[in-house]
DNA sequence: AAATTCTCCTGAAGGC
DNA sequence: TGCCTTCAGGAGAATT
Protein backbone atom coordinates (compact mmCIF):
# COMPACT_ATOMS: atom_id res chain seq x y z
CA UNK A 1 0.00 0.00 0.00
CA UNK A 2 1.34 3.68 -0.92
CA UNK A 3 2.84 4.63 2.25
CA UNK A 4 4.26 8.25 2.74
CA UNK A 5 7.78 6.64 1.40
CA UNK A 6 6.08 5.36 -2.06
CA UNK A 7 4.14 8.80 -2.88
CA UNK A 8 7.72 10.55 -2.23
CA UNK A 9 9.40 7.67 -4.36
CA UNK A 10 6.38 7.96 -6.83
CA UNK A 11 6.69 12.09 -6.85
CA UNK A 12 10.71 11.79 -7.79
CA UNK A 13 9.73 9.09 -10.41
CA UNK A 14 6.95 11.05 -12.47
CA UNK A 15 8.53 14.85 -12.23
CA UNK A 16 11.11 15.00 -14.50
CA UNK A 17 8.77 13.48 -16.76
CA UNK A 18 5.62 15.75 -16.36
CA UNK A 19 7.60 19.16 -15.65
CA UNK A 20 6.77 21.91 -17.44
CA UNK A 21 5.34 19.53 -20.14
CA UNK A 22 1.68 20.45 -21.43
CA UNK A 23 -1.36 18.38 -20.84
CA UNK A 24 -2.79 17.09 -24.41
CA UNK A 25 -5.72 15.06 -23.16
CA UNK A 26 -7.50 13.44 -20.13
CA UNK A 27 -8.85 10.11 -20.69
CA UNK A 28 -11.34 9.10 -17.22
CA UNK A 29 -12.25 5.63 -17.78
CA UNK A 30 -13.70 5.65 -14.51
CA UNK A 31 -14.83 8.55 -12.51
CA UNK A 32 -16.23 6.28 -9.14
CA UNK A 33 -13.11 6.90 -7.06
CA UNK A 34 -12.97 7.95 -3.57
CA UNK A 35 -15.10 11.43 -5.04
CA UNK A 36 -15.89 11.46 -8.73
CA UNK A 37 -13.21 12.56 -11.10
CA UNK A 38 -14.96 16.45 -12.25
CA UNK A 39 -16.18 15.45 -15.91
CA UNK A 40 -14.43 19.09 -16.76
CA UNK A 41 -11.33 17.79 -15.89
CA UNK A 42 -10.41 17.80 -19.85
CA UNK A 43 -11.04 21.04 -20.49
CA UNK A 44 -9.87 22.72 -17.55
CA UNK A 45 -6.56 21.21 -18.25
CA UNK A 46 -5.70 20.47 -21.59
CA UNK A 47 -3.35 23.16 -23.17
CA UNK A 48 -1.70 23.92 -19.85
CA UNK A 49 1.92 23.35 -18.45
CA UNK A 50 2.31 21.36 -15.45
CA UNK A 51 4.61 23.66 -13.51
CA UNK A 52 5.48 21.92 -10.32
CA UNK A 53 4.96 18.28 -8.61
CA UNK A 54 4.92 18.70 -5.14
CA UNK A 55 3.86 16.52 -2.18
CA UNK A 56 1.89 17.24 1.10
CA UNK A 57 1.09 14.36 3.23
CA UNK A 58 0.54 11.58 1.05
CA UNK A 59 -1.43 13.64 -1.43
CA UNK A 60 0.64 14.05 -4.54
CA UNK A 61 0.09 18.10 -6.00
CA UNK A 62 0.54 18.89 -9.30
CA UNK A 63 0.92 22.78 -10.04
CA UNK A 64 -0.55 23.96 -13.05
CA UNK A 65 -0.67 27.96 -13.55
CA UNK A 66 -4.35 28.42 -13.31
CA UNK A 67 -5.01 25.50 -9.99
CA UNK A 68 -3.64 22.26 -8.67
CA UNK A 69 -4.40 18.64 -9.59
CA UNK A 70 -4.84 16.92 -6.32
CA UNK A 71 -3.56 12.48 -6.53
CA UNK A 72 -4.46 10.35 -4.16
CA UNK A 73 -3.45 7.05 -4.14
CA UNK A 74 -5.62 5.64 -1.67
CA UNK A 75 -4.12 2.24 -0.74
CA UNK A 76 -3.37 0.45 -4.06
CA UNK A 77 -3.60 3.02 -5.95
CA UNK A 78 -0.07 3.81 -8.44
CA UNK A 79 0.93 6.29 -11.31
CA UNK A 80 3.37 4.96 -13.92
CA UNK A 81 4.98 7.19 -16.93
CA UNK A 82 4.59 5.35 -20.15
CA UNK A 83 4.65 6.00 -23.76
CA UNK A 84 1.56 6.99 -25.94
CA UNK A 85 -0.75 4.16 -26.73
CA UNK A 86 -0.81 1.73 -24.45
CA UNK A 87 -3.97 0.09 -24.16
CA UNK A 88 -5.20 0.46 -20.95
CA UNK A 89 -5.80 -2.53 -18.34
CA UNK A 90 -8.44 -3.25 -15.62
CA UNK A 91 -8.37 -0.58 -12.94
CA UNK A 92 -6.51 2.37 -14.90
CA UNK A 93 -9.23 4.85 -13.95
CA UNK A 94 -7.19 8.04 -15.22
CA UNK A 95 -4.64 9.14 -17.50
CA UNK A 96 -3.13 12.63 -18.26
CA UNK A 97 -1.69 12.31 -22.07
CA UNK A 98 1.46 14.49 -22.82
CA UNK A 99 2.63 14.83 -26.14
CA UNK A 100 4.93 11.72 -25.74
CA UNK A 101 3.81 9.76 -22.69
CA UNK A 102 0.84 9.28 -20.67
CA UNK A 103 0.38 9.35 -16.85
CA UNK A 104 -1.80 6.59 -16.24
CA UNK A 105 -3.28 5.88 -12.21
CA UNK A 106 -4.19 2.35 -11.68
CA UNK A 107 -6.11 2.33 -8.42
CA UNK A 108 -8.04 -2.04 -7.95
CA UNK A 109 -9.44 -0.56 -4.62
CA UNK A 110 -10.56 2.88 -5.57
CA UNK A 111 -10.42 4.39 -2.33
CA UNK A 112 -7.86 7.44 -3.93
CA UNK A 113 -8.85 10.14 -5.59
CA UNK A 114 -8.26 13.11 -8.36
CA UNK A 115 -8.93 16.26 -7.36
CA UNK A 116 -8.83 19.80 -9.07
CA UNK A 117 -8.77 23.38 -7.12
CA UNK A 118 -8.15 26.56 -8.31
CA UNK A 119 -6.70 28.05 -4.81
CA UNK A 120 -3.82 27.23 -2.64
CA UNK A 121 -3.35 24.07 -2.46
CA UNK A 122 -2.51 24.16 1.24
CA UNK A 123 -6.00 25.78 1.55
CA UNK A 124 -8.31 23.10 0.36
CA UNK A 125 -10.02 21.43 2.88
CA UNK A 126 -8.07 18.35 2.82
CA UNK A 127 -4.97 19.43 3.40
CA UNK A 128 -5.39 22.71 5.52
CA UNK A 129 -5.90 20.99 8.93
CA UNK A 130 -2.84 18.47 8.40
CA UNK A 131 -0.02 17.96 10.81
CA UNK A 132 3.86 18.75 10.04
CA UNK A 133 5.34 16.47 7.67
CA UNK A 134 7.59 13.87 9.76
CA UNK A 135 10.86 15.04 7.73
CA UNK A 136 10.49 18.61 8.87
CA UNK A 137 12.00 20.70 11.79
CA UNK A 138 8.21 21.25 13.34
CA UNK A 139 8.07 17.53 14.07
CA UNK A 140 9.47 17.03 17.27
CA UNK A 141 8.84 15.14 20.37
CA UNK A 142 8.10 18.47 22.41
CA UNK A 143 5.16 18.73 19.43
CA UNK A 144 3.62 15.45 20.21
CA UNK A 145 3.95 15.66 23.76
CA UNK A 146 1.99 19.40 24.02
CA UNK A 147 -0.49 17.89 21.88
CA UNK A 148 -0.54 14.99 23.45
CA UNK A 149 -1.87 16.69 27.05
CA UNK A 150 -5.61 16.48 26.66
CA UNK A 151 -5.15 13.35 24.96
CA UNK A 152 -6.02 9.65 26.42
CA UNK A 153 -5.70 7.48 23.37
CA UNK A 154 -3.78 4.76 22.56
CA UNK A 155 -0.51 6.25 21.52
CA UNK A 156 -0.64 4.23 18.08
CA UNK A 157 -3.76 5.62 17.26
CA UNK A 158 -2.44 9.32 18.29
CA UNK A 159 0.40 9.43 15.66
CA UNK A 160 -1.54 7.90 12.66
CA UNK A 161 -3.69 10.69 13.20
CA UNK A 162 -3.27 12.83 10.67
CA UNK A 163 -3.99 16.22 12.39
CA UNK A 164 -1.13 15.34 14.70
CA UNK A 165 1.97 14.55 12.12
CA UNK A 166 1.19 13.11 8.47
CA UNK A 167 2.87 9.94 6.90
CA UNK A 168 2.53 7.58 9.97
CA UNK A 169 0.69 4.67 8.19
CA UNK A 170 0.22 1.34 10.19
CA UNK A 171 3.10 -0.04 8.77
CA UNK A 172 5.71 2.79 9.98
CA UNK A 173 3.25 3.22 13.27
CA UNK A 174 4.03 -0.33 14.08
CA UNK A 175 7.65 0.00 13.69
CA UNK A 176 8.43 3.39 14.78
CA UNK A 177 6.81 1.93 18.15
CA UNK A 178 8.86 -0.90 18.31
CA UNK A 179 12.28 0.82 18.15
CA UNK A 180 10.92 3.31 20.50
CA UNK A 181 10.26 0.22 23.11
CA UNK A 182 6.52 1.89 23.39
CA UNK A 183 3.79 -0.49 23.88
CA UNK A 184 1.01 0.84 21.16
CA UNK A 185 -1.83 1.07 23.58
CA UNK A 186 -0.20 2.96 26.29
CA UNK A 187 -2.55 6.20 26.46
CA UNK A 188 -0.11 9.04 24.50
CA UNK A 189 -0.53 11.81 27.95
CA UNK A 190 1.13 9.12 30.13
CA UNK A 191 4.40 9.36 27.90
CA UNK A 192 7.15 11.49 29.13
CA UNK A 193 9.02 14.36 27.15
CA UNK A 194 12.28 12.33 26.16
CA UNK A 195 9.65 8.86 24.77
CA UNK A 196 8.15 10.99 22.61
CA UNK A 197 11.56 12.47 21.53
CA UNK A 198 12.79 9.18 20.93
CA UNK A 199 9.17 8.16 18.76
CA UNK A 200 9.58 11.46 17.06
CA UNK A 201 13.30 10.38 15.71
CA UNK A 202 12.37 6.67 15.05
CA UNK A 203 9.59 7.96 12.86
CA UNK A 204 11.56 10.25 10.87
CA UNK A 205 14.38 7.17 10.67
CA UNK A 206 11.72 4.59 9.73
CA UNK A 207 10.62 6.90 6.92
CA UNK A 208 14.09 8.27 5.97
CA UNK A 209 14.98 4.73 5.35
CA UNK A 210 12.00 3.16 3.29
CA UNK A 211 12.25 6.72 0.80
CA UNK A 212 15.65 4.98 0.57
CA UNK A 213 14.55 1.41 -0.16
CA UNK A 214 11.99 3.00 -2.17
CA UNK A 215 14.17 5.04 -4.67
CA UNK A 216 15.88 1.68 -5.44
CA UNK A 217 12.78 -1.02 -5.85
CA UNK A 218 10.68 1.45 -7.35
CA UNK A 219 13.20 3.42 -9.67
CA UNK A 220 12.13 2.11 -13.17
CA UNK A 221 8.22 2.17 -12.18
CA UNK A 222 7.71 2.98 -15.77
CA UNK A 223 7.96 -1.01 -16.63
CA UNK A 224 5.38 -2.12 -13.82
CA UNK A 225 3.63 -1.85 -10.25
CA UNK A 226 6.29 -1.16 -7.98
CA UNK A 227 6.60 -4.27 -5.88
CA UNK A 228 4.60 -4.36 -2.83
CA UNK A 229 6.39 -5.41 0.16
CA UNK A 230 9.58 -3.61 -0.77
CA UNK A 231 10.64 -2.51 2.45
CA UNK A 232 9.15 -6.45 3.96
CA UNK A 233 13.39 -7.33 4.76
CA UNK A 234 13.59 -4.45 6.67
CA UNK A 235 10.28 -4.63 9.37
CA UNK A 236 10.82 -6.31 12.55
CA UNK A 237 7.00 -6.34 14.00
CA UNK A 238 4.63 -5.48 10.92
CA UNK A 239 3.27 -8.54 9.75
CA UNK A 240 5.13 -10.61 11.84
CA UNK A 241 2.65 -11.95 14.03
CA UNK A 242 3.53 -15.27 15.57
CA UNK A 243 7.29 -14.89 14.33
CA UNK A 244 9.78 -14.46 17.35
CA UNK A 245 11.50 -10.71 18.71
CA UNK A 246 14.10 -9.82 16.72
CA UNK A 247 15.63 -7.84 20.22
CA UNK A 248 14.23 -11.06 22.99
CA UNK A 249 12.82 -13.82 20.74
CA UNK A 250 9.38 -13.78 22.70
CA UNK A 251 6.47 -14.28 20.03
CA UNK A 252 4.91 -10.79 18.09
CA UNK A 253 1.43 -10.39 19.20
CA UNK A 254 -1.20 -8.81 16.94
CA UNK A 255 -4.32 -7.03 18.07
CA UNK A 256 -6.94 -4.50 16.81
CA UNK A 257 -6.40 -0.99 18.25
CA UNK A 258 -8.41 1.58 16.76
CA UNK A 259 -10.11 -0.53 13.44
CA UNK A 260 -6.29 -1.24 12.72
CA UNK A 261 -3.75 -4.29 12.98
CA UNK A 262 -1.14 -3.30 16.07
CA UNK A 263 1.89 -5.64 16.43
CA UNK A 264 4.36 -5.41 18.95
CA UNK A 265 6.23 -7.72 21.09
CA UNK A 266 5.12 -7.38 24.63
CA UNK A 267 7.98 -7.86 26.25
CA UNK A 268 10.22 -5.30 24.87
CA UNK A 269 7.32 -2.57 24.34
CA UNK A 270 5.13 -1.38 27.64
C1' DA B 1 -13.44 18.40 21.52
C1' DA B 2 -12.08 13.77 21.49
C1' DA B 3 -12.84 9.06 20.58
C1' DT B 4 -15.10 5.52 18.14
C1' DT B 5 -17.49 3.54 14.34
C1' DC B 6 -18.79 3.48 9.60
C1' DT B 7 -17.79 3.72 4.81
C1' DC B 8 -15.92 3.25 0.21
C1' DC B 9 -13.67 -1.20 -2.83
C1' DT B 10 -11.30 -5.41 -4.58
C1' DG B 11 -8.01 -9.08 -4.24
C1' DA B 12 -5.89 -12.37 -1.36
C1' DA B 13 -6.28 -15.92 1.85
C1' DG B 14 -8.63 -19.34 4.45
C1' DG B 15 -12.34 -22.79 5.16
C1' DC B 16 -14.99 -26.50 3.57
C1' DT C 1 -11.26 -27.13 -8.43
C1' DG C 2 -14.34 -23.84 -6.74
C1' DC C 3 -17.39 -21.21 -4.09
C1' DC C 4 -18.22 -18.57 0.05
C1' DT C 5 -16.56 -15.83 3.91
C1' DT C 6 -13.35 -12.91 6.06
C1' DC C 7 -10.08 -9.45 6.19
C1' DA C 8 -6.93 -5.64 5.10
C1' DG C 9 -6.52 -0.80 4.77
C1' DG C 10 -6.32 5.50 4.13
C1' DA C 11 -8.75 8.59 5.97
C1' DG C 12 -12.88 11.48 5.69
C1' DA C 13 -17.64 11.40 7.48
C1' DA C 14 -20.86 10.30 10.76
C1' DT C 15 -21.91 9.23 15.37
C1' DT C 16 -21.43 8.96 20.29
Amino acid sequence: MPELPEVETTRNGIAPHITDQKVCGVTIRQRQLRWPITARLNSILTGHKVTSVGRRAKYLLLGFDHGTLIIHLGMSGSLRILPRGIEAEKHDHFDLEFSRICLRLRDPRRFGAVLWTRAEPEKHRLLKNLGPEPLSPEFTGAHLHQLAQNRRAPVKSFIMDGHVVVGAGNIYANEALFMSGIHPRHPCNQIALARFETLAGNIKQVLKAAIKQGGTTLRDFQQGDGQPGYFAQQLQVYGKAGEPCPNCGHAIKQERIGQRSAFYCSHCQE
